[in-house]
DNA sequence: GGCGGCGATGTGACGTGTCACATCGCGCGC
DNA sequence: GCGCGCGATGTGACACGTCACATCGCCGCC
């Protein structure tokens, strides 16, 4: 008798366990049906006997199968993965951003996959790029410096879509966090107190946040009809608050900073300390995001909260909503004041 | 006369661009070579005359072609994708390592794919190693409850290497980052100074980092034949430092602290300020991590750093060497003390 | 009683890159 | 002059889910 099967592709051979992880088919033969009637199981298909689905969920859970993603990510050209592009990523906002989205994402069925920005080079950034699209992402979430990485997505014609974390005037990659009503609500209290030459330690310009935190400033200084001064920039970290307070200190003249961060608000404090002078008694400080840690600096921080977990959901279902045509955005989230102790009215001249 | 070729799979149709991106198919008819060697053009093989590849890579730009991913993976069964496990994503620590090991793993082909633990119940670490065991990693690094998570590995019974951060008894799945050294640097600055009633703020003990900095702290008392009181617990955060802070000033009694990172080290300083008290000259603090606001915080914390940079790089590399069987560790990082002004010698008895 | 229709399942092709093997041509050695 | 060997390239199968379509049995309706 000879064996006219010559090769068969079956999982298990006569004897000993095969390297070769189980496929739909293999369950398919051990439940007895076709692997057809598998993957309507997967795929939660209504119209399967429940005896026949018990039989082939027997034979996977027997099989330890396990569907295969490139395959499936083949046939349906569907990745199920967004792409994350972040540089400062050891900053609060963003981490806790990437954590939101990341976890919103996996409540979707999708994963993440993380890409940080060494530089901001053009070429730092369409490397990243072109990582996060050999991995077929399916949509992109922005945390840097937007107005740079919107040109070399424009550039690389990107067919994918795309959001940042922030409002935006075209609003078309917008997701509404509403950073001006954020800017205004710190920039108001420092008004009300009694402030009214303030300063501000922006972030770096080419990113949207830092610029709609500006804005907001500008514009309730205006709405107040105070004038204000230009902005001191700043790159987001402790040191840079540092230099800026520095600065401000000798310059003179300011009673009050609000500071695009609480990090950058961290290193302000410093100066401060170091100048021998006092916050809030001789300059008062806001920050921005309300870090955990915001409210064990000297002193606790006065600081604007922002919503990161609903802005995570948020990003994801607008992203995740593009892809299904649908793109309206939402209406935006509110941040909200956290007073401390680093305000307080100005001394009495 | 009749339409012979009924079907062609054709990516160009006789009008219009066609919407499928081009295949390795498409690149062969345009470049009028076989499929075959565009593979072998993609795959940098040898044997292919310099003519031919530079039509084919011609043909590969007009049609902008992009390898697909998924096809690759399926057919190699290769997912060139490791998988990081956090939980506490958003301290210093952790984020600093997964910017690292993402660097690292680009810059070996490899992408990366993270999971946040939103909780440590089993059933969260589970489906969260789940969820990177369907993204077919090849590897796993692990920065979470180690302890746990390496229980759900092995229950898992996952057949995917992985690695911690930490240096470990046993040394299989460890990478060395002496975090014994470091909390040895720190505690013998503390003794150095002449401190003999030195509490220790250590992480969840779950955290083999938390235990080795336990466990370097434990040492180096030993060695100066100094006793060492129960450690304080903490989960890391400012907040338990805080609380660890008040509850040493109420109990009394020491005259440093080593906390086992620089987050809880913020909460203890705040602690000692509300107190009234003064750091260091009623309480040296010392730190760990050297996170980058370390230098600005009141006052500036003297702290051990790592080097974060090539613990990704090592981390990377570990794992990637045991995917192709070579399971050697290297030789461990040595941290570094950074002096700043939260230790001084203990007040004059 | 016959047929439309639907529920339940099966059949075969497909997508895309890689593998194993086949083929072709040419130079070299004896 | 002939065959070997190698460089360069082509051929067909394959991996594994899913899609489109086919099939089969049974119920209900006229």
């Amino acid at each position: 008798m000879t064996c006219h099967i010559a090769r068969h592709t079956g999982a298990v051979t006569a004897e000993g366990t095969a390297q070769r992880p189980a496929s739909i088919r293999d369950v398919a033969r051990l439940a007895g049906v076709s692997h057809q009637t598998v993957s309507r199981v997967l795929n939660q298909h209504p119209s399967i006997r429940p005896e026949t689905r018990a039989r082939v969920t027997d034979a996977m859970e027997t099989l330890k199968y396990r569907p295969n993603r490139a395959a499936r990510v083949l046939v349906t050209s569907r990745s199920h993965t967004l792409g994350i592009l972040t540089s400062n990523r050891m900053h609060y906002g963003p981490s806790s951003s990437i954590v939101a989205i990341e976890a919103a994402a996996r409540a979707a069925g999708y994963s993440v996959v993380t890409t940080n920005l060494s530089s901001t080079d053009p070429e730092a950034i369409d490397a990243a790029l072109e990582h996060l699209l050999d991995q077929a992402v399916e949509g992109l979430v922005v945390i840097a410096p937007q107005t740079r990485v919107a040109a070399a997505i424009s550039s690389l014609a990107i067919g994918v879509p795309y959001v940042t974390l922030q409002s935006e005037d075209d609003g078309s990659h917008a997701l509404s966090v509403d950073q001006i009503a954020g800017a205004r609500l710190a920039t108001r209290h420092l008004l009300e107190l009694g402030h009214r030459r303030i300063a501000h330690l922006a972030g770096p310009q080419d990113w949207s946040e830092a610029e709609a935190r500006l804005r907001g400033f500008a514009a309730e200084l205006a709405a107040w009809d105070v004038p204000a001064g230009e902005p001191l920039l700043g790159d987001w970290t402790a040191d840079a608050g540092y230099r800026a307070g520095r600065e401000l200190l000798d310059r003179g003249g300011v009673t009050a900073v609000f500071s695009a961060n609480d990090q950058m608000a961290l290193g302000v404090l410093s100066a401060v300390r170091e100048a021998g002078r006092d916050c809030p008694s001789d300059l008062s400080v806001v920050g921005f995001d309300d870090m955990p840690e915001a409210r064990h600096f000297a002193p606790p921080l006065t600081t604007v909260r922002q919503d990161f977990e609903e802005l995570g959901r948020r990003c994801v279902a607008l992203l995740l909503g593009r892809l299904d045509g649908g793109a309206r955005s939402a209406a935006p989230i509110a941040p909200e004041l956290v007073l401390r102790s680093s305000t307080a009215p100005p001394r009495a001249r």
